[in-house]
DNA sequence: CTTAGCACTCTAGCTCCCTGAGTGCTAAAG
DNA sequence: CTTTAGCACTCAGGGAGCTAGAGTGCTAAG
C-alpha cells in the first residue's frame, strides 16, 4: 500500500506527538489538532491501516498507537522538519562552547558536555585514529643529572611528553645520542612496528646499561598504542528523568553499557564519511541499544583523526533538534581543531542562510 | 546509659545482618544466631534500649530496626572487625591493578575502576593541589617554520606541553629569545602572580608581533589554572543495582552530584593528613551524601599533590572491608607514584603481618 | 534476670471492582 | 466511495478491602 499524503500527514502527527509526551496517542488526540479537518473515527481507519502497514505498534488493545522503529525511520527521512536552529539556540550554543572551549585536549569532554546540556540525553565524544599512528620525532629535555622529558611529535600533530628519572643518572651524552637514535630508528613507525630486536640493537649501539633506550620504546608503544583515541560520556545520568528509562533495570543496562563497552566506537560512518547518521532501535548493532535511538555526527579531526559525537535517548528522541545540534557542534568541532592555538572559536552562525529579520 | 557487652554484641550483629540483607533486622533473627544465647525476647528488651539510646531506629512499628547513623558510627569506631585482605583479595588486587597501571596519568582512573569493581559500588579518584602551583622551567622546539612544541616542567615535577602553531611563521631566533625571556621571568609564579603588565613587557623586549609570548603566557596561566586537580568516577551505575536506589529519583540525585559537583573535592582529611576517613549520612556536609555513607583515603602523590579515592555507598555499607581496600590501593599508589618510571608495580602485600599459612 | 506467651500493630501483597481511554465495526449521511 | 456518528467491547491503572505474617511491647511465670 502506497502512503497516501493523508496518512503520512496522520503518521507525523503521530511520531511528534509521541516524541513531546511518551504516551501512546489515540484518534482523538490527533482529531484535536485544528490542521487536522477529520474526525477520530477516520483517524481511526487511517490509523488501523498504519498499524497494519508496520509503521505503528498497539502497546495493548485498548492503548493508543505509538510509532514503530520502521515508523521513525519514515518520518526521520522523509517527514521530518528540517529544525532550524533559531539565532538564540545558536547563540546559545556559542556561549556554551566559548565558556568551555580551552584547550584541544579537553575539547571532546567539553563538546560532550555542552550537547547533553543542551539535549538532556547522554552524550558521547570521542576520537578515532584513522590512519597510522607513528612519531614523527623525538626531543629528549634533560632536566638535571636524573632527569629527562622525552617530548614525542605524533605525526597528526600532537605531542606527547613524559618525566623519566634514572635514579643512578644519566650522562648528558647519552641523551643526546639517544636523540639522534631514536630520531634516525623509531620514526614513522607503528607501535606494532617495533620490535624488541629493534630496542636490544639501540641498547647497543647506544652503550646503554641502565634501560633508558628502553624505557623511551615503552613509553613510544604505549604512546601509539594508546590509539589517540579517547571517550568521554556526560550526563549519562539524564536517562533517569526518562519515562522510559524508570525501569531501574534498563536503565543500568543502558549505562553500563555506555560506560563500558567500546562498541560505541565501532559505530561511525561508513569508511569515514562525514555527517549526521540517525539509527533507530533495531538499526543498532549492540543489543543494548536495540531500544534506543542514536543520533551521532563524525569530523575530521586533525591530520588522520576522526571525531565522533553522539548522543544516545530513546528511540522517541526528537532527532531533528538533536541532529541539528550535533552538526552545528560537529561544524563547529571542526573549525576549532583546524584552527591556531590557542584555539579561537570561530563566530559559528545559524545553518540556515535565511534571513533572520523577523 | 553505658554500653554493656551484651549491647555491644546485639549492635555488631545487627549493623552486620544489615549490611548485608539491607531488610530491618528483627529480634528472632539475631536470636538465631548460635554465638548468641538469649532467647528473641531478651534481645528484644535490649534492642528496645538501643533503640531509646538512639543506636537503632524503626521504620515503623512492626518492622524490625535498622542502625542509625549513631549506631553506624559507633559500629566503624569500635565494633567493626578489621578487614584483614586474605591473600586471594590481594592477589585479585594486583592483578587487576598490574594489569591496569600504564602511566601516571591513567594512574587515577585505572584505581577507580578497580576500586568499584572490587566493591560494587561506585569510586571516585582525584587529586587537589596542596601547594604552589608554578612552572618550573620552559623548552621550546621548534619544530618547523610555523610550529613550535612548549614543554612546561611545573615544580611537581609533572610536564605538559602544547603545539603552538604561528601560520604567518615565526622566527628562530625569536623562539630562543622567548625561552630565555620566560625562564628568566615566568618561573616560580602562580597563575595569579603573572599579569597582563608582564606578558606586554615581554612582548616589547622580544619585539613580538604576532602574539607568540601571550600564546605561551595564556598556556602558562590556563595549565597552571587547571591545578593538576582531576576527577574521575567510575562505576557509577552500581548504584543501580543497590536495592536503597531503586527509587529512581534517589539515584539520579545522587548521581548527579558525584558527575556534576566539586564538592567532592573539598572533602578531604584535615589539613593534608594521611589515611582512612569514614563519612556516615550526616556526618557529611554536601547535602546529597546525607544518607549515603562515604570512605575515602587521603595519600601524597609527586611533590606538592594529594590524591584522594573513595568509595560512596548506602548508609549500610561494608565499612570494614571498603576501607580495607581503600587504604591498601592508597598505598600503593602512593609507592607507585613515587616510583620511577616506567611505573613498575611494586609487589603489595597483604596488610597483615601475621602468618598466612593456613 | 530471663523467657514464654499473648495481644496488638502495621505493611506487603492479593483480589476485586470500577473507571476511562481507546478501539473496531456498522450503518447512515454526504 | 468516503466520511462520520454511534455503540459495544477491551483492557490497563488505580483504589478499596482483606489477609497473612513479621515484629513489637508487655506481663507473668520460671
Amino acid at each position: 500500500m502506497e502512503l497516501s499524503e493523508r496518512k503520512r500527514r496522520i503518521l507525523k502527527a503521530i511520531v511528534e506527538q509521541y516524541i513531546s509526551t511518551a504516551e501512546p496517542v489515540g484518534s482523538k488526540a490527533i482529531a484535536a489538532d485544528p490542521e487536522m479537518n477529520l474526525s477520530s473515527a477516520t483517524i481511526r481507519n487511517e490509523m488501523a491501516d498504519l498499524t497494519a502497514m508496520g509503521l505503528l505498534e498497539q502497546p495493548h488493545t485498548s492503548a493508543g498507537r505509538i510509532p514503530s522503529p520502521q515508523g521513525y525511520r519514515i518520518y526521520v527521512n522523509e517527514l521530518m522538519n528540517e529544525h532550524r536552529l533559531s539565532l538564540e539556540e545558536t547563540q546559545e550554543i556559542n556561549r556554551a562552547l566559548k565558556q568551555k572551549m580551552s584547550q584541544l585536549d579537553s575539547l571532546l569532554a567539553d563538546a560532550g558536555k555542552v550537547v547533553s546540556e543542551l539535549t538532556s540525553y547522554p552524550a558521547y565524544a570521542l576520537t578515532t585514529q584513522v590512519g597510522r599512528r607513528t612519531v614523527q620525532r623525538y626531543d629528549l629535555i634533560q632536566v638535571d643529572g636524573e632527569t629527562v622529558i622525552a617530548v614525542l611529535l605524533l605525526e597528526d600533530g600532537t605531542a606527547c611528553n613524559r618525566v623519566m628519572k634514572f635514579p643512578g643518572g644519566i650522562e648528558k651524552d647519552l641523551v643526546q645520542r639517544m636523540g639522534t637514535v631514536f630520531n634516525a630508528g623509531f620514526t614513522n613507525l607503528t607501535a606494532q612496528e617495533i620490535d624488541s630486536a629493534m630496542i636490544r640493537a639501540a641498547e647497543r649501539t647506544l652503550g646503554d646499561e641502565i634501560g633508558a633506550a628502553a624505557a623511551l620504546a615503552s613509553f613510544t608503544i604505549s604512546t601509539l598504542e594508546s590509539g589517540g583515541s579517547k571517550k568521554v560520556l556526560s550526563g549519562v545520568s539524564n536517562l533517569l528523568t526518562l519515562p522510559e528509562y524508570q525501569d531501574v533495570n534498563k536503565a543500568h543496562k543502558l549505562m553500563d553499557f555506555l560506560a563500558e563497552g567500546n562498541e560505541l566506537e565501532q559505530m561511525e560512518m561508513p569508511q569515514g564519511q562525514e555527517g549526521v547518521q540517525i539509527l533507530i532501535g533495531p538499526e543498532n548493532v549492540a543489543e543494548e541499544l536495540k531500544d534506543s535511538g542514536v543520533v551521532l555526527a563524525t569530523y575530521p579531526l586533525g591530520n588522520n583523526m576522526q571525531g565522533v559525537i553522539g548522543v544516545v535517548g530513546p528511540t522517541r528522541m526528537d532527532y531533528a533538534k538533536v541532529a541539528a545540534y550535533l552538526s552545528y557542534i560537529a561544524g563547529g568541532m571542526q573549525q576549532i581543531s583546524q584552527g591556531t592555538s590557542p584555539p579561537q572559536l570561530p563566530e559559528l552562525r545559524p545553518m540556515d542562510d535565511q534571513d533572520e529579520s523577523r
